[in-house]
RNA sequence: GCGCCCGUAGCUCAGUGGAUAGAGCAUCUGACUUCGGAUCAGACGGUCGGGGGUUCGAAUCCCUCCGGGCGCGCCA
């Protein structure tokens, strides 16, 4: 464990407006609401134009209605007392009656305040009804402070709730190594994975895959055809990847796995599909993405697992029988059809182990599950969490990310792909071509919804203009700054204190660098990670333009920050 | 036919009901003899697919139409 975390200056400021609010009903300057529906949520967040202050609330205007009373007249008020809330100091000591009613985040955010000193500058109210703050530089100054202490863990955010949180991604079967297709998939789930790390969660990033079945067979079944020199069957698997298996299949293993035929194509399958996996493995580790569990589907029926979630579903009354299978009644939940789980034939359906997987990821402890899926899995959404509810779990702990398609086009033509066939280009040729930085910003700075092309050519050949060469250059002329620095002898000042009151290009900058926890904070909760690519864009920017207007000095303040987000 | 997603600058894309809708690329004009010019300052560029509605306020929420993608198996 480390250092209690301060919260976000956004969340010190919202508090701030709060007991404004607060001490003006005390007052009597403004009335308490009596219906607790009309209380509004305080939203503080920054304004689009500079000159509209550090950060604004349109507090008033929410309360406009349940007061009867103009929003103008109501900032007025309001600003009266965040700037007596600046001017005392012991503005957050006095007695608190809401305290209890609004608990840690309130707290800590007091905590804070008493720690960094008032964050409220000057007010200003501006039509038709925002309270723009100019924050107090003794504030910005012992905040940037804190954040330069904190170092590597700034950013970090303690959650209200923390979870522990799976998060399954990629998960394409190991028949054929990664292709393009699923670069995508793979970038969007281990950054979604960091940024609920860095927001207090506990993240497991697990791969889900098929280790036995028609597929496994069929893979086995033309690495030993191309081994031995028949044909290789006609749903059978082609390319360059599996005639590199049939060479490499150890002999004695072919041996021992006896005649042609279902058995030995399960052996040399299975041998093969785990040396593909293995690949994938590596592919992934070029990515710079780790998991930490590999969960075969076949042990889901070993275990147990399925059987026991389709005897909740019996428990729970929404099984049938009908024409020998058996039946989950889907549409109980708001379904348009009722799902098989188990075929006449006796065999489980993909929705089976579906249902006994969610099951078995609840019981080793998760409080929420992510699944990151292709759009084109859109259809078995609904099924899953609709069993999921019947097995007494909670909807909305169950969520799908849709990740929508990428068109891969060179020079305008897309790129056409098929496994079956082996006509593909796999991940680790994109990686060689574009690089792993430039391919994990990408994605990263789109909306997993939006279906978006990739030119490979454009990447290559944009990449000095790349916007990740833009931050990343921004951190290398840090680490050029910090190095001049120490040639020379020069140490960085303990204390920002009294240095940024009066230049307005670096208090901007620190303004804009203790950003991050908001940045990480608004990725974790709403699940999108392009916010935090378009932040270090404009961090990087800002520092561009510090680096040309101050020379050198308080170097050390953006470094830390910048540092970490070239990172991201 | 039904359901989900999308439509924003020439191109690629941001924008969880707030103020004058943004960034990169492309195009054009400028800038250090000093910390890395992979930089900086500026210009050009928009019926937010169309039309209604909700309200103090809509790219954002609701309805409808147009256009595109995906899904609607006892497949995997």
């Amino acid at each position: 464990m480390h250092a209690p975390i301060s919260p976000p200056v956004r969340a010190i400021v919202r508090r701030a407006v709060e007991r404004a609010w607060e001490r003006a009903i005390a007052a009597g300057t403004l009335p308490a609401l009596s219906d607790a529906g009309e209380v509004p949520t305080i939203e503080v967040d920054r304004p689009a134009h500079p000159e509209h202050g550090d950060l604004a609330t349109n507090l008033a205007m929410k309360l406009a209605r349940p007061y009867r009373r103009s929003p103008l007249e109501i900032a007025q008020i309001l600003a009266a007392e965040l700037e007596r809330d600046a001017e005392a100091e012991g503005a957050v000591a006095g007695p608190d009656a809401a305290r209890d009613a609004v608990g840690d985040d309130a707290a800590a955010a007091d905590a804070a305040t008493v720690l960094l000193g008032s964050p409220v500058g000057s007010v200003d109210v501006a039509a038709p009804g925002f309270l723009n703050i100019r924050l107090a530089p003794a504030f910005v100054e012992a905040a940037a402070d804190a954040a330069r202490r904190a170092g590597e863990e700034f950013g970090r955010v303690a959650a209200p709730r923390p979870q522990h949180v799976n998060v399954e991604f990629v998960s394409a079967n190991p028949t054929g190594p990664l292709h393009i297709g699923n670069a995508r998939g793979a970038f969007v789930g281990d950054l979604l994975c960091r940024v609920l790390a860095a927001a207090g969660h506990r993240v497991t990033r697990e791969y889900y895959f098929n280790d036995f079945g028609q597929q496994v067979w069929n893979l086995g079944a033309s690495v030993a055809a191309i081994r031995l020199g028949t044909p290789i069957p006609e749903d059978g698997y082609r390319g360059d990847y599996v005639r590199e298996l049939a060479a490499e299949l150890p002999e004695a293993l072919l041996a021992g796995a006896g005649e042609p035929g279902p058995e030995r194509d399960r052996v040399v399958g299975e041998w093969a599909s785990e040396r593909i996996r293995a690949g994938i493995e590596a592919s992934l580790a070029h990515l710079g993405v780790h998991f930490d569990v590999w969960k075969s589907e076949g042990s889901l029926y070993t275990d147990g697992s399925v059987e026991r979630a389709l005897e909740r579903l019996r428990a729970a009354g929404v099984v049938y029988e009908a024409d020998g299978a058996v039946w989950f009644r889907s549409t109980a939940y708001g379904d348009d059809k009722d799902r098989v789980i188990r075929k006449s034939s006796g065999d489980y359906t993909y929705f089976g182990s579906d249902i006994g997987y969610v099951a078995e990821k609840f019981g080793r402890g998760f409080d929420h599950l992510v699944y990151i899926w292709g759009v084109d899995h859109h259809g078995t959404v609904a099924r899953v969490r609709n069993a999921a509810e019947a097995m007494g779990f909670a909807r909305d702990d169950v969520e799908m990310i849709l990740v929508a398609w990428v068109r891969f086009v060179r020079d305008g033509a897309e790129v056409s792909m098929s496994k079956r066939t082996g006509e593909f280009i796999t991940l680790d040729e994109l990686l060689a071509e574009v690089g792993v930085d430039a391919a994990r910003w990408f994605f990263g700075s789109r909306a997993h919804t939006s279906a978006i092309d990739f030119d490979i050519e454009l990447a290559k050949k944009q990449s000095n203009e790349n916007p990740v060469y833009y931050v990343q250059y921004a951190h290398a002329r840090i680490c050029s700054i910090l190095r001049k620095a120490a040639d020379s002898g020069l140490t960085a000042a303990d204390s920002l204190d009294g240095s940024l009151a009066d230049d307005e290009v670096s208090r901007g900058l620190a303004i804009l660098a203790l950003r991050l926890p908001e940045v990480v904070e608004d990725a974790a909760t709403v699940h999108e990670t392009q916010g935090v690519t378009a932040y270090a864009t404009e961090l990087a920017t800002a520092f561009h333009a510090f680096y040309r207007d101050r020379r050198v000095v308080d170097a050390a303040d953006p470094a830390t920050s910048a540092a970490r987000l070239a990172l991201v």
